[in-house]
DNA sequence: CACCCAAGTGTTAACGATAACAATCAGCCA
DNA sequence: TGGCTGATTGTTATCGTTAACACTTGGGTG
């Protein structure tokens, strides 16, 4: 038995007594096409059940309606809502998404990434370039290559959409510093980040200006683990009352530390996250964190590298930045 | 200034002095093209910095190289794990991968998906779809599309990859049985998710099998805020000792109701999850759970997915079942 | 020496769509 | 009536690659 092959935009034609270019016209809206003629090129499409076929049509409109996006670890959860986001706003503008997930974030590997989706021909790449590293890959771009990073770039030459780390990391600080802690501790994410950078240098500066001490900021590495070991040494010390983590998860680690330790969370510590994944409402107690609009993110990026690509060439670079939001639960009490 | 496009094939071959039928020989690795003149159609690639055109080349060979995902909420730990991996496999395996997330899984929004992706061109599609009416959609797939379903179909028209969802009910109800407690409650998934339907199944026939009485299962949506209300209700009622959550988020509501009640976890309820999402280990008490591998899913996803396309035809229906695996942790204990 | 074979290479024709241009036709105006 | 205009349609070229086939060589064989 052979497989009978699709049909074509000549065999829609035949049947309903027109030039392809016609099915073309009717395809792609026109004007001039007749009604009469419309209707009947429709009927033959139903009839045969076509359906154009898009890379032929990519080759010689030479664009792809497909868009790229370059991302670190999709399993977390913030990655995850960004393309999510990205996804949704770009499907219903009438993309496809190609995804390439990473497990490390040097420059060759994100070069080669947008190298092999520039190869299959995508109209734009997004980059989840939360790293330095990542960051310094998006100056060798391919040219022509329209390209929006997230979280990416301190240079001009891409445009970037990002959440106001710094911002949000003072509104961690100050909330804890407004309940009357003397000052705040801080388990960091990994420094090659630029997010924890970011909240590293709001937390900071949120001290300063209140005119408190800077504590030696704990490293970690955004695992609930990392948060634990911290959590550890943190409860060993005497006069700590408030730690500002620098995500959910390693909040997490640090509640589960205190909770081993026998110290009571908030009466005697009040801890903030940073994320508000789904389930820090239901931690024990509820973490107070900081909010991002992961889903606006994506909506921007897709709108930023939309009208790249629509003006067909490097256009203004655009810094698109997102406020954070902030949740105020049960983690967080006045200072002993 | 005018953009410059790209080099093309027929460029190479010019500057190497060949045809460029050559060029695509040497790119596609046939024999019969001597060293000599390869390593100048290299050089010539290199020196131009030419692509191929994998679009040009997805049209005459009518094979795109892109495998298309269809998927519920891709915020979610399983789906995001799954599609992770069925990412990494499909790129070791050099496709690409086109991400449909859907908001609702209705037959209709999934057909239209798979049509949406059928039109890119793509080889053969993965659905992750764990509700029932996806997997009715799957029953009307364009004729001729390679496909594999996760966690899908009962049916035997569509190859399947699942983790035994039964068996990991069963290693959870046991482990708390076999702890001394005289039953397991159940906080379930929405009844319209296979998943949920398997976990309740085996939740269900380990208790029978061990003769103990089977309590009405308490009905939830997977989130965090479900088991909590959940575990308020079973908080409430005094013969309660061990309880089965369908995933680690409500696991986390449960013990977060029950905490708040003043019931100590482990010492007076046990609680079993299902997941092992990263937090879970951090969790207080640290949960027990079942551990899905959603990295093996992925591959296998892949591997019967590329069986299928290179048949190059309907092959016998595969049904590739994932065993769980079981990790104990500090949530649960011997009955009180 | 004629012949054949295989290796290496070039030539031409697809693939299935859109773009550019040409052709037809009716209506209208001078 | 002749020619112009705009609407509608058809014809042909084109995108950049691979497939199919044809053409050269050089060397071995009868």
């Amino acid at each position: 038995m052979t497989r009978r092959r699709p049909p074509v935009m000549s065999d829609v034609a035949k049947l309903a007594g027109v030039s392809h270019q016609t099915v073309s016209r009717v395809l792609n809206d026109h004007p001039n096409v007749r009604v009469e003629t419309r209707a009947r090129v429709m009927a033959a499409i139903d009839e045969l059940g076509y359906r154009r076929n898009l890379v032929a049509r990519a080759l010689v409109t030479s664009r792809s309606n497909t868009l790229g996006v370059v991302s670190f670890d999709t399993t977390l959860y913030g990655p995850a809502s960004t393309i999510y986001g990205i996804e949704q706003a770009a499907r219903t503008a009438g993309y496809f998404v190609s995804i390439v997930s990473l497990k490390s974030l040097d420059a060759s590997s994100v070069r080669d990434a947008i190298e092999y989706l520039a190869e299959q021909g995508v109209d734009g790449v997004v980059v989840v370039a939360p790293q330095r590293s990542a960051a310094r890959a998006l100056e060798t771009l391919p040219v022509g290559m329209p390209a929006v990073a997230v979280e990416g770039t301190h240079r001009s030459e891409v445009s970037a959409v990002c959440i106001d780390q710094i911002e949000g990391a003072r509104l961690a600080t100050r909330h804890l510093l407004d309940l009357g802690h003397s000052t705040v501790w801080h388990v960091s994410g990994p420094s090659d980040w630029l997010e924890a950078e970011g909240r590293l240098e709001g937390w900071r500066s949120a001290l300063e200006e209140a005119g408190r001490p800077v504590p030696e900021p704990l490293a970690g590495d955004w695992s609930p683990r990392a948060g634990y070991a911290a959590g550890k040494r943190l409860a060993s010390m005497d006069e700590v009352t408030a730690v500002f983590a620098a995500n959910d998860q390693m909040a997490l680690g640090v509640l589960r530390a205190f909770t081993e330790e026998g110290v009571k969370v908030p009466d005697e510590i009040s801890i903030v996250g940073f994320d508000d994944i789904p389930e820090s409402e239901f931690f024990s107690p509820p973490l107070t964190t900081v909010r991002q609009d992961f889903d606006a993110v994506g909506r921007h990026c897709i709108e930023v590298l939309l009208r790249q690509i629509q003006a067909q060439g490097p256009i203004s670079t655009e810094r698109l930045i997102v406020p954070p939001g902030f949740v105020i639960r049960a983690s967080t009490a006045p200072a002993p």
